[in-house]
RNA sequence: GCUUCCUUGGCGCAAUUGGUAGCGCACCGCACUUGUAAUGCGGGGGUUGCGGGUUCGAGUCCCGCAGGGAGCUCCA
């Protein structure tokens, strides 16, 4: 036989013309082959030089070759149980896969149960994956029963957008893989794809399972046809996968929604309507003690505070423009003060006021209310302002996504000079603000505009400029940052801070906008120090993005186990008998006399129970006092972990708990 | 907005094939006076989200609306 030269996992080595990668890897834990660093089956042949390395299950590649078999297999069990159903896609995603099908009735739960075991049938059965090279006009008549498979082939030959069909088709080569039955070599199903794919439907194991069933459009534009979509998770292991699920598990004991519940802090009356909350006494405390400490922090740095109406005239959304862009986006025009005779007449012109979704041009028409020279400059004007959107009922969610909230807003007007600097002021500003609510992990993300879209107004010079400057004052603040191309509002770019929280969850946070276009609009100006009229340049920028959206996302972070200073009840005392109320009662003065948050529970409930409710309620300290502890002068505590430390004399305590509030720190 | 599922006392849940609403927690009262995650007994509270329809009879079936979950699309 003859010999090749090829680079296994890095290593110049002679093989034989020839064999496959399951000849070069007999190690079962190799699923595919990396080949001059793209993904191959196992059963591609080396050719002389080329670089050879084994995917292995466990690997982020493996991984995610493993997930889309298993939607292969997925689809195959679907297609078993309805033959009917026509294929659309079905990609790998973060921890699992989807396929997306189109059928008369959506599947239902029982039915997915059904597809499973169906699955688990093919996936024992040990059906191979065989690649095979078809061509266009072959793979039209092979696939004429599944129209959006040929709407594929046809968009691959124009080299349109294929988004997620790009699995299917993608660059190069069009490939069908059949699935062949080991015993009879008989193919059994067969998909376009792309692949690579596990040698055998074995080799998907069973660490796999369907999660949910939704409508997604197809081609994901909502002008198509909507298909049905079944989710799946798969994993190298059964470990794995129940490691996933316990996550997910995690994820739901955090979430802000049933907390909110739980601890009492917030609510959404259905009498009020969709996307509109209510904080109750506790979820208030927090958010005034987060708005409290933010206001302070403003006012440190050099922030004046301004406050605006919640409704205006049309007029100013439509100087400012988003009228034009934003109107589905806003609650419907009230209209007032329009006349109109028994003949149906207009005799007195009225009014339309709109709820504000944006407080900038207001902050805009405080700086035009008068003159402004370059002494003024740069002016910071920042508001608590409410604002209303008319979000679409699909999107809401909890305090993430409402119809009405209180953005942090404010509006820096500087000169073109000042303005690299000032975004470097804020982004530090930004970043020491969110370090101080507990959330520390961050990269950026600079979106900039996308060349063609006409949503995008203004200058190309000035795009450039904004973007350049916003992109050199990224880089300079050493954080990872990562493009988001066509994400930028549509009067200019922005850099957004994105935080990952406690289990590793990232949530945009605060956004930066460069804005040339508004001060154009609104015809802002200042006088410069050789008495010429210049533009002043506007930063837009909201730290929290919303109050409530940024309690939402606090609340996930800590699990509702809020540090001290954030915490609505910051100690309880539990007396062990009734007697010993009287004696807490007398610490309680003296810590609210520090501003000390502290109730003591006088109920007739065992100190048990009461122990019971203050730790499901995650009061931060919890202070124990008995006989022992009055005739010392002491104090016991117990926190929130179960532990406790007894016989603290009462001035220490107060002491520790004073120092933990005020340092910020988490217990 | 679209697809789909859901809605029973403050909260979490039950109610066989449509037969006239139960439980736990919470709440109120009484007793107990307690040393680290549920003391005992008793009591009050729901015309089953709202509006229509089918039926002798609807929490259960049908239609509409509202609110919610999941996903898609969207997010100035």
């Amino acid at each position: 036989m003859s010999q090749l030269n090829i680079k296994l996992n890095g290593v110049e080595t002679s093989i034989e013309a020839g064999i496959d990668g399951f000849k070069l890897f007999t190690d079962k834990s190799v699923i595919a082959l990396r080949v001059n660093g793209e993904a191959r089956d196992l059963a591609y042949r080396p050719v002389s030089g080329d670089a050879v390395e084994g995917i292995l299950i466990s690997e982020p590649d493996g991984l995610a070759i493993l997930r889309h078999s298993t939607a292969h297999v997925l689809a195959q069990a679907v297609q078993t149980i309805r033959p009917e159903a026509k294929l659309g896609i079905g990609p790998a995603i973060t921890d699992g896969f989807y396929y997306d099908f189109d059928v008369e009735q959506p599947f239902t739960p029982e039915e997915l149960r059904a597809i499973e075991k169906q699955m688990d049938r093919i996936v024992r059965s040990g059906q191979r994956f065989v690649r095979r090279v078809s061509n266009e006009a072959a793979a039209a008549i092979e696939l004429a029963d599944e129209p959006y498979k040929l709407e594929l082939i046809g968009l691959k030959g124009s080299s349109a957008d294929l988004g997620d069909g790009a699995a299917e088709v993608g660059a190069g080569e069009l490939t069908i893989y059949d699935n062949v039955d080991p015993q009879s070599g008989e193919t059994i199903w067969k998909d376009l794809c792309r692949g690579p794919h596990v040698p055998s439907t074995r080799t998907v194991g069973n660490a796999y399972s369907l999660t949910r069933v939704a409508a997604a459009y197809w081609r994901g534009n909502e002008n198509n046809k909507q298909l049905q979509r079944i989710y799946g998770t798969a994993w190298a292991t059964k470990d794995d996968l129940k490691a996933h699920q316990e996550r997910l598990e995690e994820a739901a004991k955090r979430d802000h929604r049933r907390l909110g519940q739980e601890l009492d802090l917030f609510s959404f009356p259905e009498e009020i309507g969709s996307g509109l909350a209510v904080f109750h006494p506790k979820g208030g405390i927090m958010r005034r003690v987060m708005e409290d400490y933010s206001r302070k922090r403003h006012e440190e740095s050099g922030y004046e505070f301004v406050y605006s109406p919640h409704i205006t005239k049309s007029n100013l959304f439509e100087i400012s423009g988003h009228l034009a862009w934003y109107a589905d986006g806003m609650f419907p025009p009230m209209k007032l003060d329009q006349e109109v005779n028994e003949l149906g007449h207009v005799t007195k012109q009225g009014q339309d006021y709109y709820l504000k979704p944006m407080n900038c041009p207001f902050h805009i028409l405080v700086y035009r209310s008068q003159s402004r020279s370059y002494r003024d400059l740069p002016m910071r004007l920042f508001e608590f302002g409410s604002v209303y959107r008319y979000e679409k009922s699909g999107v809401l969610h909890g305090l993430t996504r409402v119809r009405g909230m209180t953005q942090d807003d404010a509006h820096l007007f500087v000169t073109q000079d000042q303005m690299e600097a000032e975004l470097t002021n804020v982004l530090n500003f930004v970043l020491g603000l969110l370090r101080d609510y507990g959330l520390d992990d961050f990269y950026l993300e600079l979106s900039t505009r996308e060349e063609g879209n006409p949503k995008f107004v203004g200058a190309d010079e000035i795009w450039e400029r904004a973007t350049n400057t916003l992109a050199k004052v990224a880089q300079d603040s050493g954080l990872e940052l990562v493009p988001d191309p066509g994400g930028a509002a549509f009067y200019g770019p922005k850099i957004s801070v994105q935080a990952r929280d406690a289990i590793g969850r990232t949530w945009q946070m605060s956004t930066i906008q460069l804005d040339f276009n508004l001060p154009e609009r609104f015809d802002l100006e200042y006088t410069s120090s050789d008495g010429s009229r210049q533009r002043p340049v506007m930063i837009h920028r909201a730290l929290f993005g919303s109050v409530e959206r940024f309690f939402g996302v606090l609340t996930e972070h800590y699990a509702g186990h809020f540090p001290p200073w954030l915490a609505p009840v910051q100690v309880v005392g539990v007396p062990v008998a009734s007697e010993f109320g009287d004696y807490l009662d007398e610490i309680a003065v003296k810590l609210r006399a520090r501003g000390v948050r502290v109730s003591i529970d006088h109920s007739d409930d065992r100190m048990q129970k009461k122990i019971l409710n203050h730790t499901k309620a995650k009061v931060p300290f919890m202070l124990i006092a008995g006989g022992q502890d009055r005739d010392n002068g002491a104090v016991s505590f117990r926190f929130r972990d179960g532990s406790q430390e007894n016989g603290i004399p009462v001035d220490v305590a107060i002491e520790r708990i004073l120092e933990a509030i005020n340092t910020k720190a988490q217990v």
